[in-house]
DNA sequence: CGTGTAAGGAATTCTGACACG
DNA sequence: CGTGTAAGGAATTCTGACACG
C-alpha cells in the first residue's frame, strides 16, 4: 500500500542506494535478512524498506557482527515490539474495566 | 530526498503499476509529459511521482485529451501555483509592515 | 496523433561454482 | 563466514522503423 513497502527496485539500483555490492545483497537474502520479491522472469524486486534494512545491516556488519547475530537481533526486536503491543492492549482493557466499576 | 521523488524504477515495473504499455510510457516521455532519468547504460529510471503523473495522464487521455493539451494543463497549473505562492509572500510582507506601523 | 509490433543489439540480472580465508 | 570473480544463459530494455488511421 505504502510506497515504502512496494517492491519496485532492481538490485542494481539498490546497490547504488546502499553502497553494497550485488553479491552482498544476494548473500544477505540467502541468510534470510531481507526478502525481496521476484518478477515473473526471476529478477529480484526491492522496496525502500528493504534499502533501509540493508543500510542497517551494513552498519552492523561493520561493527563485526555476523549475519546470524543480526538476524537474532531482529527477532528480539520484533518480540519486544509485540510485547509492548500486548501490554498496551491489556492496559486499555484494564482501563475500560475500571471505568465500569 | 523523498522516496516519492527518487528515480528508481525500470519501465517494466512502471508499466505494471500504471497499466500502461511500455510504448505508451516512452511516447509520453517523447512528448515531454514525464522526464525519467537514465542509468549509465541508458535504461530509464522512474519515481513514484512519475507513476502518479502517468496515472493522471492516462485518465486525461481516456477523456479524449491530446498530449499537447495535457501538457498545457500542467503549465497552467504550475503558473497558478506560483501565483498563489507570490500572493502568500506579498501578504506576509504586508502583514509584517502593518505590525511596524 | 497515439500505439502496436517485429528486429537487432546492448544493458541488466540470474545461478552455481571456484577461490580465499 | 562473507565476498570477489569469471561463465553462460536468460530476462529486460533500448532505438528506429513500418503500420494503421
Amino acid at each position: 500500500m505504502d510506497y515504502k513497502e512496494k517492491k519496485v527496485m532492481t538490485i542494481g539500483i539498490v546497490s547504488e542506494l546502499t553502497g553494497l555490492s550485488e553479491r552482498q545483497i544476494r548473500y544477505y537474502e540467502v541468510r534470510g535478512l531481507i526478502t525481496p520479491s521476484r518478477s515473473n522472469g526471476g529478477t529480484r524486486k526491492f522496496s525502500f524498506s528493504d534499502v533501509e534494512k540493508l543500510v542497517d545491516i551494513a552498519n552492523k556488519m561493520e561493527d563485526g557482527l555476523q549475519t546470524f547475530e543480526i538476524k537474532e537481533m531482529e527477532r528480539r526486536k520484533r518480540r519486544k515490539e509485540e510485547e509492548a503491543k500486548r501490554r498496551m492492549i491489556r492496559g486499555q482493557i484494564n482501563a475500560a474495566f475500571r471505568l465500569r466499576e
